[in-house]
DNA sequence: TTGTATGCGTTATCAC
DNA sequence: GTGATAACGCATACAA
C-alpha cells in the first residue's frame, strides 16, 4: 500500500505538503496540489486511517453499546446511528451488553481502549454512580433511554412515564375502569416509570390502584403469554390489558386467542415501543411510539456537535411518546 | 493517559519488557512481570489499541457491511458475527450498504481505510468481477448469502434454490396442485435461485410453469399484499401462495383478511427466511428456515481461522434450509 | 531474560 | 507556501 511518503516522492515535495492537501487546513499553491493530487491518484493512494488516529489523537469512531444486536428495537436505533455518522465520515463501533452488568462494563471498556472519540450507550445493568464516574473521564458518553439527573445533558430519553400515562389514559377514555397491567422487570428503570405512569393515570381518573391487576413480565413474549393467562386465572376481572411493550402484547393476544377470548371486544390491549411487528399481528396493535430511530439520530448529532464541533446543531434530550391508534382497543 | 513508558518507569524496567508481558510472546521472569503487572494496576494502565494496531499492522477489528442496520435479517447476522469474534478479543465495524452499488463500493473502501483486518460482506448490488477483484487485495473478504464459483471457498451461503425447491414441496405434498408465487426483485440472485427451486419442484411434479401465476414483489410487505390482490384479480386460481421471504407473506395475509380469504383453509401460504415475525403473526407462517445467525458466526469462524489463525476451525461454506412447520397450510 | 534502537504512517510545530 | 523533524504509543529485530 502507498503511504504518504511514496506520494510526496512521486510529486516532488515534502510530506509536510502532502499531508496539507489532505487535511485542507494550510494554503497550497494550486500547482503543488495538482502534483500532489494527481501522484495520488496514480498510486491508488489510500491515506493509513489508523496513524491518521494515533498522530491526531482522533479516530473518527464512535462506540455503541446496544444490549442486543438483534430485535428491532436496537436495530432502528443503530439505523438512526449509522446514517448520522456517515455524513460526517465517522465510522461505528458495536459492542453488546446483553443487559448484564459485567458485559456492559466489559464493553464500554473495550471501547474506550479502541480510542473512540466518543460514546452511545444503551445499557441497563450498570449503575448511575458508575455512569457518572465514567463522565469524568476523558471520552464523552451520551446516554440513549436512560435518565440521571447529574448527567441530564447528555441524556437522551423518553419520557417513558408519560408513555405509561397515555397508554392507560388511552383505556380510559374509551370507557374502561377495570384494567390489567403487564409490566417488564421491576428493576429496571423504564419498568418502573411506565407503571409510574399507569398509577398516576389511575389515580387522576379516582380509580383506586390495584396491584392484584399486575403481572411483572420479562419483556418477551413468553412473559406476555403467561401474564395473560395468570390473570385470567386470577379472580379480578379486566376489560383492558396495558403491556409494557410490544412483544408481551404479542404474546397477550396469542395466549388471549388460545383461550378464545376476543381481541378487542372482549379484552382491549395496547403495547409499548411500536416495533414493526405491532403493524404486522392481527389485529394491528395500538400502541405508544417510541422514536428509537429518530432518538438515534439525535445521540450522533449530540457527538457531532459537542465533540466534533460540526455545526450548532439542535439537540432535543427528551423524547416524547404519543399513542398509535390501531386495532387493538375497542370503546366500551 | 498512562503509556507504557510510563509503566516501564514506575516498574523500573524497560520498554520493551512490558511490551512483553503484556504480549506473553517471550518468557520474562515472573518477578518483573510481577513489578509491571502492580505498576500497570496502580497506573490504571490500558494499552493504546490505534498505536498497537499501527505498530503490529493488525487491528484486530473485522469490518462488516450489511444492507440495513434495521430489520430482523441483518440483526441476527450481526449477533452470530459479534458473538463469534467478541470471544477472540476482536472488535466489529459496521458500515451499511443499502444494496446500492456505490454505497456498497464506499462502505468498502470504508472498512478497508480503517485497517480491517477482514471483512465480512452482504453485498447485492456490486458485480462478481468487483468482488473478485477485491479479493485480490490485501484485506480478506468473506461473502455471506452470495455464491461466487472463483471465490466460493470465501462463500457462506444459503441454498436458496434447495429454498425454493422445499417450499414448493411442501405444497405439493400436501396435495396443493395450483401454486401462485411472489418473487422478489427479478436482478437479485436469490430471488433467481428461489425461483428456480420453484421451477424444479413444479417440473419434477408433472406440472407445467405458468408465469401467469407469478408476482415479481419487493420483498416488502406492501409487496406481499400487492402481490396477492394482483393474482386474485387475475383469471387464474390457485390454493396455494409461496412467498419468497416472510414479509411478502405477512403482507399477503394481510390482504387475505380484507379480503376474507380465510388463511389457511382457503389459500395456503408459505414464507422464507423464519423471520422473528413469522411466529408472531396469525396464522402462524409455515416457512423456510433462514439459519442467518448461524451463518453469521460462520463466517466470524472463517475469519478467526484464516485471518487470526486461531485453531483447527470447522468451516461449513453452504448451509441447506429447512421448512418449519406451522399454521399456515392446510392439506387439500 | 532484558535492554536498545528503529520503524509503523500520520499530524503538527517549527523554521525558512 | 513549503520543508525538516519531532511526536503519537507500541512492537520487534538485534544486542547484550
Amino acid at each position: 500500500m502507498a503511504t504518504i511518503y511514496d506520494v510526496s516522492v512521486l510529486a516532488g515535495v515534502s510530506l509536510a505538503t502532502v499531508s496539507r492537501v489532505m487535511n485542507k487546513n494550510t494554503k497550497v499553491s494550486e500547482k503543488t496540489e495538482k502534483k500532489v493530487l494527481d501522484a495520488m491518484e496514480e498510486l491508488g493512494y489510500r491515506p493509513n486511517s489508523i496513524a491518521q488516529s494515533l498522530a491526531s489523537n482522533r479516530s473518527n469512531s464512535v462506540g455503541v453499546l446496544v444490549s442486543e444486536l438483534h430485535g428491532p428495537f436496537y436495530g432502528a436505533m443503530m439505523s438512526g446511528i449509522e446514517a448520522e455518522l456517515r455524513t460526517s465520515k465517522k465510522h461505528v463501533i458495536i459492542a453488546a451488553g446483553h443487559s448484564d452488568e459485567q458485559s456492559e462494563k466489559e464493553g464500554i471498556e473495550f471501547l474506550i481502549d479502541r480510542r473512540c472519540d466518543a460514546l452511545i450507550l444503551h445499557v441497563e445493568a450498570v449503575s448511575d454512580e458508575y455512569l457518572i464516574k465514567l463522565s469524568k473521564g476523558a471520552t464523552p458518553i451520551v446516554l440513549i433511554n436512560r435518565y440521571i439527573p447529574e448527567l441530564k445533558d447528555s441524556c437522551i430519553y423518553l419520557d417513558n412515564q408519560l408513555g405509561g400515562y397515555l397508554a392507560t389514559k388511552a383505556m380510559l377514555d374509551t370507557g374502561h375502569k377495570e384494567l390489567a397491567y403487564i409490566s417488564g422487570p421491576a428493576w429496571k428503570v423504564d419498568t418502573q416509570a411506565r407503571l409510574a405512569g399507569h398509577k398516576q393515570a389511575i389515580r387522576e381518573a379516582g380509580l383506586t390502584y390495584n396491584p392484584a391487576l399486575v403481572f411483572e413480565g420479562d419483556y418477551l413474549e413468553t412473559g406476555g403469554s403467561e401474564g395473560f393467562n395468570v390473570l385470567m386465572q386470577a379472580k379480578v376481572n379486566f376489560t383492558a390489558l396495558i403491556c409494557a411493550n410490544d412483544e408481551m402484547a404479542a404474546g397477550a393476544m396469542d395466549a388471549a386467542r388460545q383461550m378464545q377470548v376476543d381481541i378487542p371486544s372482549k379484552v382491549s390491549i395496547i403495547g409499548f415501543d411500536n416495533i414493526i411487528l405491532a403493524n404486522y399481528i392481527h389485529p394491528k396493535l395500538t400502541t405508544i411510539d417510541y422514536p428509537i430511530g429518530e432518538m438515534g439520530h439525535m445521540a450522533a448529532r449530540w457527538i457531532l456537535k459537542n465533540t466534533y464541533q460540526n455545526k450548532p446543531l439542535e439537540i432535543k434530550n427528551m423524547f416524547e411518546p404519543a399513542v398509535v391508534h390501531r386495532d387493538s382497543i375497542s370503546k366500551i
